[in-house]
DNA sequence: CGGCATCCGGCAAGATACTG
DNA sequence: CAGTATCTTGCCGGATGCCG
């Protein structure tokens, strides 16, 4: 679902989600926020191939629409920031559990349709 | 959700659900699909926004991915095709009811940041 | 460490036109 | 109506380098 950038028809409830969780990361991004990874290395760590921009990029989008605030520690150094989840933050734990849900079911089912393909290929 | 390309790494639940979901139309595609709208042209109908091209593109690779299927009435004319869900398809629904659900009970507060954020621009 | 500036490539998706 | 072929484009995200 995450994806290129979202129908601007928001009548559909599908489409507001999207306008809020398109992005290639986003979703891993909140689930480890919510697992308490709080800071971008971290983030970074968890997630190896999302480079520190992009996270930090996707971080300020979510930002943005409040499901993530930022904790910043001014005195520390080398400086220290934090992400939490919002309220609004939480109450998309459900799509996000759901997703992760369905894909650790049938991860060995899409992966061998995805090495089907490429072998066609 | 639908976003771009996704990340190679199935291993994350999150990212195998992402392969199979990411393009800007595939959850409404399955949420309509679900809701009785079989036919490309009522596809389109329901999402005027999304070209008949990309429909179409989309459901093929739903179909790649055993989400749906394709019924062809041969000696129709003009021709007629439907798509149904394949009980993989259905096992999705979860995933893309819990984006409608959280979208349609946050649209106004996401419209509402949207706005602001145009305003400033 | 956190994060901004810049440059660039890839690719999904839009537009259009054409077959069966 | 269903679907393909081309061409074009918008823009996300990858890569690097630098600053506080």
């Amino acid at each position: 679902m995450y994806e290129r950038k979202i129908p601007e028809d928001l009548d559909c409830g599908i489409n507001v989600t999207m306008k809020v969780l398109s992005g290639k990361w986003k979703p891993c991004i909140i689930d480890s926020i919510h697992r308490g990874i709080r800071r971008p290395v971290e983030l970074h760590a968890a997630i190896p191939a999302a480079a520190p921009r992009v996270i930090n990029m996707q971080l300020r989008e979510l930002e943005e629409f409040g499901i993530v605030t930022k904790k910043v520690y001014p005195d520390s150094v080398p400086l220290k920031v934090e992400y939490y989840l919002t309220p609004m933050g939480e109450s998309v734990m459900p799509v996000v559990t759901a997703i992760d849900k369905w894909g650790t079911a049938n991860k060995d089912y899409v992966v061998g349709v995805c090495r089907a393909m490429e072998s066609v290929e």
